[in-house]
DNA sequence: GTCTATACTGGGATAGAC
DNA sequence: GTCTATCCCAGTATAGAC
């Protein structure tokens, strides 16, 4: 018994948004991908932006739970900033469905699409948050928040990018990569940093 | 006398593809914004794809050039680092197109955009050897250059996109903050930041 | 250099049989 | 749950007058 074609629609979509995205992405083609006719993904979808609504779920719902597990266990911002870093990208280079075309922002505007992008302001509101407490408790450079986040989301997205790229680099590093440079960036004293991921390591590890 | 069609054209289209995307933006949104009708578009561009491919030599060009001479005039690969993005970003923040639409990569595949991928492919590369650079002097710690090349192309990305954002937070400052936070995020000692932005100065100014 | 009219294509989605 | 057939619209682009 094969995959749920459910499953496999919203995997050979999420590959070719990738790739071409969402409005370069025909139904035909995903149906190709998939092996049925066109007609049959609307069985399964009520409509194209459908898939992308759910590939939005199923990447946003666990992520912001993990943040906000870690946030609630992890009294420090800096380690679990790390630790959610760490998290994030591990859980994005494993996942079945590739998350690099679905966050283009210009088609989260949809008003088909504000649940999706209610929980998306939810995951920046976090970051931005524990950014804030990593400043107001002194261990995080005085930065502007909104900056941070920023540059936080741009870093992952464009990490998960590297996905098969040419010059991918030594792939399995990259969660630490992209979390020392992060915390590097942001701490006051960068030498705090082999604590910090210590800690983080503790509370992930459990 | 009003500006040249052609650059209204060009600007409109910038907007809409930041807003919308290249694929989610019809050649009848951008005739509208520019208040003509839409054939007459195809009076001055020979195609919707032409406009993308100016957009993006408007862009590349002058970056990879400001880049280019940078890095003959600064050997210090730190300080010509910080130069660059404090230009670019300072660039990006004054330009009459918006730059936010044009580099979704699904869009630069198409075999009408090769000489803008190559460009772009050429930038990258220069920034990437600025980091191989600063590791093999000893600046920089030992990060893997393609992950730290595409931390900082997420980065500026991701900055560019906050040019109308709620949570925006001073803009004006953004530069500096992107250039510091990446720089921290490479050296290998921190302390060094502010010689660094020193001599970045310096070369920027005259 | 801009217009009107229109050709042509491809895309999302539905109807209804099996 | 998948198929064939088909509708309908939106989109790019061209022709040719002014």
């Amino acid at each position: 018994m094969t995959t749920d074609t459910r499953v496999r629609i919203l995997i050979a979509a999420a590959a070719l948004f990738a790739r071409k995205g969402f409005h370069g992405t025909s139904t035909r083609e995903i149906a190709a991908a998939v092996d049925v006719r066109q007609p049959s993904l609307f069985h399964h979808f009520a409509s194209k932006q459908a898939i992308l609504a759910e590939l939005l779920d199923r990447d946003l719902d666990p992520t912001l739970g993990r943040l906000r597990r870690l946030r609630a266990s992890t009294p420090d911002p800096a380690s679990a900033l790390y630790a959610y870093l760490l998290e994030d990208i591990a859980e994005l280079a494993v996942s079945p469905f590739d998350a690099r075309g679905i966050y283009n922002d210009e088609v989260l505007e949809d008003p088909g699409l504000r649940p999706q992008r209610r929980k998306r302001r939810a995951l920046h509101a976090e970051i931005r948050e524990l950014v804030e407490e990593g400043i107001e408790s002194g261990v995080f450079r005085s930065v502007d928040p909104a900056f941070a986040r920023r540059a936080i989301s741009g870093m992952v997205l464009d990490t998960i990018w590297a996905k098969e790229s040419d010059d991918a680099g030594d792939l399995a590093d990259r969660p630490r990569q992209l979390a020392e440079f992060v915390l590097r960036g942001l701490l006051r004293d960068p030498a705090a940093i082999e604590a910090v991921r210590q800690r983080a390591l503790e509370t992930g590890d459990r």
